[in-house]
DNA sequence: TACACAAGCGCC
DNA sequence: AAAGGGCGCTTGTGTA
């Protein structure tokens, strides 16, 4: 059963019920209270689980939480728009319902932004989504899903949009005086605004005797400058280039660069803004990255620190139940490939481990050979390796071979599940067919290369992700919604739940499952193995 | 003053 | 000779 439904004033809205190919079954119904008519239809109906029809997850699903509200199934037209549009070649193109609408009745296609903005209306900060552009967009989708095939990824990208919107909701468990003890130690206490913390400041004089010349670290131009005078030539001040100098204020200089920033990035001001009540509440951005990982648009959830993570600490009686899959992107690639050789490896726990003999007993090696076949690597050893990999894993590096070329050849190439990458913009087409062109015919080849696997990787992330909130949600009834597990974090390969500690263990155990189901769901058949790396802990930072 | 871009580095 | 994919975020810098 499918329930669409539209904007309304205020807390009000409009459902429509639809049949699943998204026929109207019924008059539209104006409800003044949408999340507490969600929340009873949601239950009433419980052999026959509800599919809601909107326009946006992203705006439309906090209003219900904040009301207490969690729904089990949805289709988030915007998202699938997306995922549509670039299926067929059309990446890009604006994706809201009413671009959506205006291209399904031949009008004028108004971009996304002018699409939000809209006409004002009196009650809401948007414009409303009209439930009969809701109902006829959800019925076309429904044709076009059917036709291309990506039932299964646009189920999971909705499914992604409600995991992404609840995990914003509920917020990842932060101590903030564990942070503030952190930053005070490493660089001393908070400062008064437009002053450097003391150890920050203690750094920048030092540079500034070392060269002879007072400098602003923070300014590449600068240092490069200043390191002239006293004789030593750098070409930046990337921290690759700093480790090789000699002299006594490069050591400086890194030591202020990595602090600083801690401190720029992470550190009280991004705390002030981020964490609130104990909770890092980020916003992300689903299917925000080309390939189908998420982004964020705020707060960088996304590149958190790793010495942060002693700040993400569970509540008193909870647990983190912290999981990550082991050496994806590689398994990924063989069960891509359906190369038997590489899968026989990613049947162990560790695939690295399991290649080092083919690459002379070095693990390095082997992880060196396989992150070049799928960036497109060349420098150092990675010829030498890839001659290897090509030998003993021939239908692993051919995959990753004719995805390059495709990419070369401006084709556009998909992910497991469909995911496409876009197509080449006019310009690259006007400079590939000129010798000029060739760096960058070859840089859409390795992007392309990077595509299949990074993309087919991300499809059974989001599997996954779907997989195990179906198995929380199932977990969570009967309990307090405060009791419930929840999961709090997500990052490419990884997830955290935070849970009740007598929930650790279920938990741990419902990851592998639905790792498992993501594995038979994405690749099918596969000997490939997507083990994952578990563990209950009270602080994030002892996970690993 | 506002903005776009580059540099640099955090995460995967 | 060198040649690695994808992001977000902040500051510095140049330009309008």
């Amino acid at each position: 059963m499918r329930i669409a439904v539209g904007g309304g004033p205020g807390d009000g809205g409009v459902l429509r019920p639809v049949a699943d190919d998204g026929s109207p079954l019924g008059p539209a119904e104006p409800v003044a209270d949408l999340a507490g008519a969600v929340a009873a239809r949601e239950h009433a109906s419980a052999g026959d689980v509800v599919r809601w029809v909107w326009a946006a997850t992203g705006r439309l699903y906090p209003r219900l939480l904040r009301a207490g509200v969690r729904v089990g199934r949805c289709h988030d037209l915007e998202l699938t728009e997306a995922v549509l549009l670039g299926h067929a070649g059309r990446f890009g193109e604006p994706r809201s319902l009413r671009a959506a609408l205006a291209r399904l009745e031949g009008r004028p296609v108004p971009d996304d932004k002018a699409a939000r903005e809209g006409p004002p209306t009196l009650f809401d900060d948007g414009p409303a989504d009209d439930i009969d552009a809701v109902v006829a967009v959800h019925a076309d989708q429904l044709r076009r899903v059917s036709d291309t095939g990506l039932r299964l990824l646009v189920a999971a990208e909705s499914a992604g949009g409600l995991v992404a919107a609840e995990m914003g909701h509920d917020g990842l468990p932060w101590r903030g005086e564990v942070h503030d003890a952190l930053l005070t130690e490493l660089m001393g206490p908070r400062p008064a605004t437009g002053l450097r913390p003391r150890r920050l400041q203690e750094l920048a004089d030092a540079i500034g005797e070392a060269l002879g010349r007072r400098v602003n670290p923070d300014s590449p131009a600068q240092v490069v400058k200043a390191f002239g005078t006293v004789g030593v030539t750098i070409s930046s001040t990337r921290s690759r280039v700093l480790h090789e100098v000699e002299h006594p204020a490069a050591a400086l200089l890194l030591e202020y660069k990595e602090l600083a920033r801690l401190y720029v990035a992470h550190g009280w001001s991004w705390m002030d803004s981020w964490v609130r009540d104990g909770r890092f509440r980020p916003e992300y951005v689903v299917g925000g990255v080309v390939s189908g990982r998420w982004a964020t648009s705020g707060g960088g959830a996304l590149q958190i620190p790793k010495v942060l993570r002693r700040a993400v600490v569970a509540d008193p009686g909870w647990r983190l139940v912290v999981a990550d899959a082991a050496q994806l992107e590689p398994r990924v690639l063989a069960a891509l490939a359906g190369d038997r050789a590489l899968a026989l490896a990613a049947g162990e726990s560790d695939l690295y481990d399991a290649l080092a003999g083919v690459f002379g007993g070095d693990r390095d090696k082997a992880k060196i050979a396989m992150l070049s076949a799928m960036y497109g690597g060349s420098s150092g050893d990675a010829p030498q390796l890839l001659a290897i990999m090509r030998r003993r894993f021939p239908h692993a590096y051919e995959y990753v071979e004719s995805a390059a070329r495709a990419g070369e050849a401006g084709k556009l190439v998909r992910s497991r599940l469909g995911r496409t990458c876009p197509s080449p913009s006019q310009a690259w087409r006007d400079l590939a067919v000129q010798d000029a062109g060739r760096s960058a015919v070859r840089s859409r080849g390795r992007f392309t290369r990077n595509f299949v696997v990074q993309a087919s990787a991300a499809d059974w992330a989001l599997v996954l992700l779907a997989a195990l909130r179906r198995r929380l949600t199932a977990m969570a009834s009967g309990l307090a919604p405060e009791d419930a597990p929840r999961l709090v974090f997500f990052q490419h390969d990884e997830v955290v739940v935070h849970a009740p500690e007598e929930f650790a263990d279920t938990v741990a155990t419902a990851i592998g499952e639905a790792a498992e189901e993501a594995r038979h769901l994405v690749f099918g058949d596969t000997p490939v193995r997507f083990p994952m790396e578990t563990a209950a802990v009270t602080c994030y930072a002892d996970a690993k």
